[in-house]
RNA sequence: GGGUGACUAGCUCAAUGGCAGAGCAGAAGACUCUUAAUCUUUUGGUUCGGGGUUCGACUCCCCGGUCACCCA
């Protein structure tokens, strides 16, 4: 490998780009100026000098100065004029940089500011600037640039200005690039954090607290999930990684809580899909001596609040598909729907032969390995009522076979005190009125004591849960938040 | 886990068994109202990896990888 050593050996054109902006650098720094600054202090940021001035008029120059950082997304540039585009948090703006008016770089004069300025940076480079407002004569709204910073340089070119990136694995990968060309990726953000301090906000007004309760298990419990394993060196020992919060927190409602909740992230080592990813964020709530009509009304302000604190509306549009969350959201037991979708009233059949070859005639498949008609009853369920469930919808009282842990209703036999929310033809949550009697709960938990009632609440938030290896939070590029249930049971 | 499809320059994409190309980005030059700026010139390739068929493979076959979509 010998060659000419001023020539980059890299063949790539990437190599060379690299080079190329090193060189830059080299330069700048030849002339005394730093490409990486220590400090800039803004006084305004792009979007609120938008809206601000939106009636300035073409050709027309604010009295005004402002000081704005942000990165170079385009160059426009001319003989003795360019044009920038710059990127902040919060949006973007157009830089007027005239030759005529910009004589100085930051913190001293440079007669060559303007060349210094074509020839230094790139896009992708973070660039502060000060000066006066103007609306350009056609119609663009920019900084009238007297001074100007290069605050870091960039290695590296960004993707396509037009077609930006569009390959999803180096979006979820490339996570930071995705958010640096995509801005709606970064509203999807925005928004997640939104509701979950909504989520915490509400549930703080209600007297609940938030506890983090461990990760690391020497059992995971809770859920019917695989688990990750991870080992403790000083105590020699392998644990797992939590699956779900619930034990914990019911042990705090054992403990003398009243009204506990935990929002945070909870792993599950199975497969990868869009929908399912290995590590996702849920809330689970209980609140002692409440029943599951409590909780569905804690659901209903819960998320209402959200989307309202969030969107300011109830009214979502999803992907094309329009979702009224205004309350109240209709309450219906797992028998009418199925009755409502199939005409079959499973409060009728006798024996499981009976449910099974009316479900059969249904159109209901795979019913011969039921082993009861209450699973029967939720295989149509599943095959005939949850694909319609758009809109906001409670649905009631669960066979008990498919429910162990909550209560058996008070007034129907063979029933449970259980819901579960669908909106968007998805599961949203899972509740139900806890079983408080230590004897039938040993039967299902023996290593648990319960001494008052507690309800249940565990909702999974996943936000566009997708594969997302390297563990950023993940988004879906969206504009509403999505809510989809993913409990095991 | 199964099926289908994709993978070519930094990015977005062509090339239908016969010379690996374009636009953007990059480099050099011109240009004071652009906003996918424009014009001239130009650099840049392990065609996902491995094997095979063939005079000749981005292209066909086999194995593997990654990803997407659908199904379980």
């Amino acid at each position: 490998m010998s060659s000419d050593p001023s020539q980059p050996q890299g063949h790539s054109s990437l190599d060379e780009i690299r080079a190329a902006r090193l060189d830059k650098i080299e330069q700048m720094k030849q002339a005394g100026i730093t490409p990486y600054a220590y400090r800039w202090e803004s006084t305004h940021r792009a979007q609120p000098l938008q809206e601000h001035y939106k009636d300035l008029p073409n050709g027309e120059e604010a009295d005004v100065t402002v000081a704005i950082a942000g990165r170079i997304m385009a160059r426009r540039v001319f003989g003795k004029l360019a044009f920038y585009t710059l990127q902040d948090e919060t949006g973007t703006l157009q830089l007027y940089l005239e030759k005529a008016r910009i004589q100085s770089v930051m913190e001293g004069s440079d007669p060559q500011a303007f060349e210094h300025l074509k020839q230094w940076t790139d896009v992708g480079d973070f660039l502060g600037v000060r000066g006066t407002l103007k609306r350009t004569d056609k119609g663009e709204l920019s900084v009238y640039v007297s001074e100007y910073i290069i605050l870091t340089k960039s290695l590296l070119p960004l993707p396509d200005k037009w077609h930006g990136l569009t390959d999803i694995a180096k979006r979820y990968r490339q996570r930071y690039v995705d958010l640096i060309v995509n801005p709606a990726v970064r509203e999807t953000f925005r928004r997640r954090a939104l509701i979950t301090a909504s989520f915490r906000r509400y549930l703080d007004q209600q007297g609940f607290i938030e506890i983090e309760t461990p990760i690391l298990q020497s059992e995971p419990g809770g859920a019917d999930a695989r688990p990750f394993v991870t080992y403790h060196n000083t105590l020699e020992m392998g644990l797992y990684l939590r699956i779900a919060t619930e034990l914990h927190l019911k042990r705090l409602i054992v403990g003398g809580f009243e009204k506990v909740f935990e929002l945070g992230r909870i792993f599950r080592n199975e497969g990868i899909s869009t929908r399912h990813n290995p590590e996702f964020t849920t809330i689970e709530i209980y609140q002692a001596y409440a029943d599951y009509h409590d909780m569905m009304a804690l659901t209903e302000t819960l998320i209402t609040e959200a989307a309202q604190s969030v969107l300011g509306t109830l009214q979502i549009n999803y992907q094309g598909e329009p979702i009224d969350l205004t309350p109240p959201w209709r309450r219906v037991t797992m028998h009418e729907l199925v009755q409502e979708a199939t005409g079959l009233d499973f409060a009728a059949f006798e024996t499981l032969e009976q449910a099974q070859k009316a479900a059969q005639a249904a159109g209901i498949v795979g019913v011969e390995d039921c082993k009861s008609i209450g699973r029967v009853l939720n295989e149509a369920f599943e095959q005939k009522v949850e694909g319609t469930l758009i809109q906001p919808t409670f649905v009631l009282d669960y066979p008990i076979e498919i429910s162990p842990l909550a209560k058996p209703h008070r007034a129907k036999p063979g029933i449970v005190e259980r819901f579960e929310l669908f909106v968007n033809y998805r599961e949203v949550c899972n509740a139900y009125t806890e079983l408080n009697d230590p004897a039938k709960q040993r039967q299902m938990f023996t290593d648990q004591a319960a001494a008052k009632t507690a309800v249940r609440l565990s909702t999974t938030i996943i936000l566009g849960g997708r594969n997302l290896p390297c563990g950023d939070l993940c988004v879906k590029r969206q504009s509403q938040p999505y809510l989809n249930g993913g409990c095991a049971g």
